[in-house]
Parts: C-alpha cells; structure tokens; sequence
DNA sequence: GCAGAATTCTTCGCGGCCCGCAATTTTCCT
DNA sequence: AGGAAAATTGCGGGCCGCGAAGAATTCTGC
C-alpha cells in the first residue's frame, strides 16, 4: 500500500496533468505557459517541473497512464481465448472505457497534433504503452514466446489506434473511430487480405495485359 | 526543373542536416547547440531556424529525405509481384541502401535515443515517411484500395524497422537489425502464427489443468 | 554593364522553457 | 517530540524560437 506522502503526490501529478489538457484545449496549444498550469493548482512554476520535463509531457502523460489499464485488460481475457481475440477486445474495451473526446474539442485537438512538439509527445507516449501492453502480451502468450514478437504484435495494436483516431480526427463522421480501430486489427490478424486482394486483382490484369 | 536559387537552398538545407546529424555523434545530443551548427556551416544562428524550426528536427531530417527514395523503391517492384512481398523487398531494399551505422557511433545513437526531444522527432519522421508509404502502397494497390488500410500496412512497416533497429541498439549482437526486420515483417504477413502457436499450447496446457 | 527590385541574411532583443543548486518547509517514522 | 527524509520554492543561468528592421546579395529588365 502506498503511503500518504506517495498518494499526495501523485494526487498534485494528476492536478497538474489534468489541468494542463483542460488548459490546452480551452485556449490552444500555443497560449499554453507552464506558469500558467502551476499557477491553476496552486504550486510554483519551478515545481511543475518535478513532476513533468515539459508541458507537452503533462498533457500527454494521460496517454501513459493507461499502461496499468491496458495490461490488466489483457490479463483479465479467459485464458482459453486466442491470442489475437484477447488483444484486440482488450484493446478495444480499453478505448471504450476510456471514452470518445467531446465534439466540441475536436478542432482544438486537431490543432494540437499540428503542433510539433505535442505531436512527438503523443508518439513518445504511444511507445510507452506499447511497452507495457508488449510485456503482457508477452506474459499471457507463455514462455516459450519471441520478445519480439510480442512488441511487434503491440506495435500493430498502437499502430490501428493512432491511425484510426487520426482518421477520425480529420474526418467530420458522426460514427467513432472504435469501428476503424477494430476493423483494422482484424484485418492485421489476417494479415492485410483486403489490401493484398486488391493487388492481386491488378496484378492480373497486369499479367493479362502484357500476355496480349 | 528547380532554379539555381531553389537549389542552393537544398543544399544549405542539406548541409545544415549533415552537420547537425555529425555535431550530435560527436559530442552527444545536450552539448548541441544551434549555434555550433549554424557555424559550422557558416550562417547565423537566426538562419537555422529558417530551415528547421529546431535542432532534433535537422538531426532527425535525413530520415523524413528517404521519403522520395521508399516511393521509387515500392513502385519499382515488378507489377506481378504480391503486395507483401514487394512492400518488404522495397523497404529493406532501403535499409541496405541507407546502410547500418558505424560500431563506434551505436552508443551516441543510444543516447540520442534516451533525449526526449530528438526521440519524438525520430518518431514524427517515421510518421511522415509512413504517410508516403501508405500513398505509394495504395497506388500500387489499385484504386479499389482502402487508403485506412494502405496506411495500416505502412505502419506496420515502420513498426517493425522502428523495433528491430531499437531491439539492435540495445543488444550488443553482431549481426545487423536486418534479419529481425525481415523475420518480423514476414511474421507480420503471416498474422503474427509464431506468438498465437505458442498461445494456443498455453491455452492447451490451461484446459488440462482446469480438467484435472 | 547597370540600376532598381526582390529576396535573403544578419543583428538585436524579448519572452519563455528547463535545469542545477541551496534554503525552507512539510511530512514521516520512531 | 524530534530527527531524518523528502517536497517545494526562489534564484540564476543557458538556450531556444521568433519577430522586426536594416544590410547585403542576387535577380531582372533594359
């Protein structure tokens, strides 16, 4: 059990992480000052960063707290399942409790991935978590399983939920982004059949028109 | 055609990168200034900034060049050739062609690797040659392509040289990051068999133990 | 060639971020 | 209660990114 000094602190991590993600999307990536965060809780600019090494840090870091989530999901699948179903409905569950952005944040958020720094953050803390979910892949496929394969399989998971939350995120669809997450993986767990039929049609075609 | 002017400035662009790129391996990415850059070129501080809008991204820019080179890589594959095959063979194709760093510079790139800031921009540039890649694979897939899964593939691709150079840089092995590449890549085609085999033994082993 | 125009480079300065250090206050354990 | 450990804070310094304005260089039409 944690003692009280360890909970305080990280009640003020989560004061100021929360505080500088609402910061950000009221006024913009750019009118954000690490004075201003500190100041919004109450503590020191030079305190803000013990806690975080940069403001995009402190507005990404909820990101990286999703690490015990995503691992405990994975864990908790009937151990009968396959490996593939266990990830991805954990993954998507995860997504699910998690819960879609408000649409009025929509374009401040779009504004957000413009911004550079915010953007390589998000990515950093993507591969974080991808970490983690490796090591639990790793831990629920046995022994026996390649490192490997297991931070590969992570990568593809991370990989369908950036790209489908980004397509979202600059398409004005009402439906969420849960459907392309999951359709994406699917079609990774078949290793990309839709793309490679497309191609063989061509390459038909391809092979017709140079016969004649 | 570009003109001269255009030119010159590509080449102070690329000199600039060159120099940040070799600055960084020398003595390591926190005793890097811009200024040492700029003169070491020989243009003002101030000019820098014209070309990069900061230094991780001039050290990182030699990645987001090789955009151009995956897009003639991908398309010169012969028209025959299953999509997979001809995405794999062109992205190592590329990797060769890029060559693997010199032994003596693995833990200054190591240490890069460890700085927070030149780590988002490697990950920024990877998503920027993705978004190349996943155009280049959408055109060679044909126009009944999904582009959400031209995409998917791409980042497959750069999940997996992104983890097998990773895994590389920490380990301390001879051969190059090349085969694991590869083997992940191929593995990835394949729906990841080797991590679900071992999953359903595990799964095997489970219901006998709940038999019991 | 040349003079004007256009573009680029440089100098200067401001606001901001990040970090090391040391003093101070708060909290914890016995 | 009192000492130890740890968190907070102010200060100082270095660097960065950016804007403005003048200087320099290149381009263009003649």
């Amino acid at each position: 059990m944690p003692g009280l000094r360890e909970r305080k602190k990280q009640a003020a991590r989560r004061s100021l992480a929360e505080a500088a993600l609402r910061l950000a999307l009221e006024r913009g990536p750019d009118q954000l000052r690490v004075e201003d965060i500190a100041h919004e809780v109450g503590v020191s600019p030079r305190t803000f960063n013990n806690y975080f090494s940069s403001k995009e840090e402190a507005v990404c870091s909820f990101i990286v707290d999703q690490q015990e989530r995503v691992r405990e999901a994975l864990l908790a699948r009937p151990a009968h399942e396959p490996l593939w179903d266990a990830v991805i409905t954990a993954a998507v569950e995860r997504q699910v409790a998690e819960g879609t952005p408000r649409r009025e944040d929509v374009w401040r958020i779009r504004e957000m991935m413009h911004h550079a720094g915010l953007f390589g953050e998000m990515l950093r803390a993507h591969v974080t978590v991808e970490r983690v979910l490796a090591t639990a892949i790793a831990e629920r496929a046995g022994d026996g399983a390649n490192p490997l394969h297991a931070r590969m399989l992570a990568g593809i998971v991370q990989s369908a939920a950036r790209i489908a939350f980004h397509t979202w995120l600059n398409s004005d669809t009402a439906e969420g982004y849960l459907s392309a997450f999951t359709e994406l993986l699917r079609e990774a767990q078949a290793g990309m059949p839709a793309l490679t039929a497309v191609a063989a049609h061509t390459a038909v075609a391809d092979r017709s028109a140079a016969a004649s």
